[in-house]
DNA sequence: TCAAAAGTGTTCTGTATACACCCATGG
DNA sequence: CCATGGGTGTATACAGAACACTTTTGA
């Protein structure tokens, strides 16, 4: 193999960010470690890219590790390349951004690894620049969101509109109408009113809805002005 | 140094995608290669990260030694990662989207780069990705145009407003009414008048203003609904 | 029968769009 | 004086936001 003489190389590390959805709160997936280096504390979920994977294969891999999970919606977001970050030895991060449904996981793959769902407000300080790449993984979060349907990734096949409400008013931490964000959100045309009904809820049984596969994917890009974006001027 | 044992070192490659605008379409400064691998080929102007430099630092260096240029828009936009994509050796590249204004280069140091301006309707095949890299970082511009005023990036510190209409038409590859665009674009509060007069021109002369860059600072996250979207349903 | 949550409809207002008219300049 | 391009104004339609009333359910 022939060889660029002059350049340095590196290690190239896979972190992954994993947001899920209790019904309630956004949660990260994030790992106590007990290996080292920094061992006992908390981090993302890791590894090294190896000699004969892509960067998303590597990505996947690790989900799949932690998870069980295959075809979860994953998106690189970010290059972390600071000289110190990992004190140990130079390494370049790759950051991948996962949206999971939190009840499809293998309970036994994530406890084996030491994993935990924690809210965002409950996030202890994680090693290295992990913090970092939360925040801009959020930031991301809350942009895509706004112009993508991608929150439907994160509940379950069938689903309320409540339940999807719910689910916004928790990424952008934000209340919302409840009428208006129904009528909008039927008015895209993603939803399919399945006839049944929520049996879980106390009061007023909701509709459950799922996703209209094939218009998602082609709307995927079209979904603009979905959040309500108050106060600007 | 501590190391990681199993781990496999790689070399961190950095890609620039650098736009400009001549006033009528957008353009890519490309590099004819007078040098190995792919000598005689287009490509993207790049370099391999050093030891001791940050990511950004390392686009910056590059940058600056085409263009001559500090304090450019720069922005990471994607890591390439595929197995074969550098034939010689297995190389990660970061990819870095780059701003400038066409009339501000060096250009003695573009020329002993080999360097040339290209619009994108005459750019060549590229080696390796980085033709996959240009159509991400076109994809790149358009999305983040539509959302934040960054136009300016690309023109000369006073423009009049068909100058900055023309822009917009150039990225986006469609005509826009004269009057809607100016009206919104005066309305953002981001333009000031200087009260001069472009004498370029043959016909009516159009008044010059200047970006508000206090403004532009602060109002760079709330640019939202610039673009017209049509037919989005 | 009552509280809590879900479903549906209406009004108002702001903003985007389409389009018409007038002005300045140089040939 | 006229063609070209620049500047300003207005009517209309549509979509978002605010808000009220009715229905279903289990306790």
């Amino acid at each position: 193999m022939k060889r660029y003489p002059d350049a340095i190389r590196m290690l190239v590390a896979i972190d992954c960010i994993i947001f899920g959805f209790d019904g309630e709160k956004i949660k990260l997936l994030l790992i106590k470690r007990n290996f080292k280096p920094e061992k006992g504390k908390w981090s993302l979920m890791g590894g090294f890219l190896k000699q004969d994977e892509d960067l998303e294969d590597g990505a996947s891999r690790i989900l799949y590790n932690l998870t069980g999970l295959k075809d979860i919606y994953v998106e690189q977001i970010m290059t972390a390349g600071k000289i110190d970050r990992d004190p140990v030895e130079r390494t370049i991060s790759v950051v991948f951004f996962a949206l999971i449904n939190i009840h499809e996981q293998d309970q036994e793959a994530v406890k084996a690894h030491n994993a935990h769902w924690l809210s965002l407000d409950k996030k202890p300080d994680l090693i290295f620049d992990h913090d970092e790449m939360v925040v801009k993984a959020l930031e991301y979060l809350r942009y895509k969101a706004a112009l993508h349907p991608l929150g439907f990734e994160l509940l379950p096949e069938r689903f309320t509109i409540p339940q999807l409400q719910k689910l916004y008013e928790a990424i952008y931490d934000m209340k919302l109408d409840r009428r208006n964000f129904s009528r909008k959100i039927l008015l895209t045309g993603l939803l399919i009113d399945t006839g049944e009904k929520d049996n879980q809820s106390t009061t007023k049984k909701a509709g459950l809805f799922r996703l209209d596969k094939e218009r998602y994917k082609n709307k995927f890009y079209s979904f603009w002005h979905f959040m309500p974006q108050p106060g600007i001027k």
